[in-house]
DNA sequence: AAGTAGGTCAACCGCACTTCA
DNA sequence: ATGAAGTGCGGTTGACCTACT
């Protein structure tokens, strides 16, 4: 049994605004404020409905919007809102002044969700995918920079061919650890060198959606806080902070990694295990050793 | 140069919630 | 307590633009 929709009087004008009718939603506002949206078109002699009239004020015509191209920052801040209240577009909205609700969902389902599905991250849960999808990119990326000969197009004098297998190494070795933990998602993407963009406050990140709806506005103010962005020299810091960030994952906890294990096991292996097994065994000794041991320490009871 | 595909974003629709008589 | 009216929100659509073939 729902409402008549607002706008079933047959002749009241639908699509694009003309300039004039901006001018007059727009001094009519200035001139009496809102009112009620209902009777504004009348009162402002607009052939509108009340709807379309707040949607085009509240979306197009309001004084404080800000236009142009979202920073880095309010990316990071959608992204991290997101995860803890989910498509709340108008809740994400309050936290960035000068956007519409309507701006970021358009933004979200327009950028920010492929960004996250390239990551390897599901954007729905923002936990890591475990399609495999995105490893099989990786591996064949994996691939490309292994041909490594003086004669790939990937080899230069600037190490260029070194760069991407190591971000690829890191990167799969990234989601590999994300789906036996559940630990914290860091992205490596920027082909000039490594960078950390995104970092997560894992343990919120993996509660229930439920769980997270009963937290106060007090822990958005604990992300904001959160974000940051890491200089590019820190790149070699990359790998502990990948093993060792936050409570969850410094006490692994053994039944997570066995549920993992399992689930993975029922799903096509082959890609990513031999991704995997490639990144262990082909690598330079030294290197090799050296991500044996960081599994080692990492998992010591399962590797 | 023309056609096509894909991306972007303003606007609409329908439902749910809130307010008020 | 109840139902109508008003408002807000999230999902979806479609026109427009741009890149590609």
């Amino acid at each position: 049994m729902g409402r008549p929709p607002c706008c079933n009087e047959s002749g009241v004008k639908k699509g694009p605004w003309t300039p004039e009718e901006d001018e007059k939603l727009m001094d009519y506002i200035s001139k009496h404020g809102r009112g009620t949206w209902r009777t504004l078109p009348k009162h402002a002699g607009l052939n509108r409905c009340g709807k379309s009239c707040r949607l085009r004020w509240e979306n197009y015509l309001r004084p404080d919007i800000k236009r142009g191209k979202f920073t880095e920052e309010e990316e990071q801040l959608i992204i991290n809102l997101h995860s803890v209240i989910g498509n709340k577009w108008a809740k994400i909205a309050t936290h960035l002044p000068g956007r519409t609700d309507n701006e970021i969902k358009n933004y979200w389902n327009t950028n920010l969700r492929k960004k996250l599905l390239q990551m390897g991250i599901d954007p729905e849960t923002h936990k890591p995918r475990t399609d495999f999808n995105h490893l099989l990119n990786l591996s064949q990326l994996l691939g490309l920079s292994n041909l490594g000969t003086s004669t790939s197009p990937w080899t230069n004098p600037l190490g260029l061919q070194a760069d991407v297998t190591q971000i690829a190494k890191l990167q799969l070795l990234q989601n590999m650890l994300q789906l036996f933990n559940g630990t914290s998602l860091v992205n490596i993407g920027n082909n000039s060198g490594l960078f950390l963009s995104q970092t997560y406050s894992d343990s919120s990140v993996f509660k229930s959606r439920t769980e997270k709806e009963n937290e106060t506005n007090q822990e958005f103010l604990g992300y904001n806080q959160s974000i940051s962005t890491f200089p590019e020299n820190q790149a070699e810091n990359l790998l502990p902070a990948l093993v060792a960030s936050g409570p969850r994952s410094s006490t692994f906890n053994q039944m997570d990694f066995n549920y993992n294990a399992a689930r993975m096991s029922t799903q096509s292996p082959s890609t990513t295990f031999e991704a995997w097994e490639k990144f262990l065994i082909d690598d330079d000794e030294s290197s090799g050793s050296y991500w044996k041991e960081i599994l080692d320490l990492t998992y010591p009871l399962s590797w």
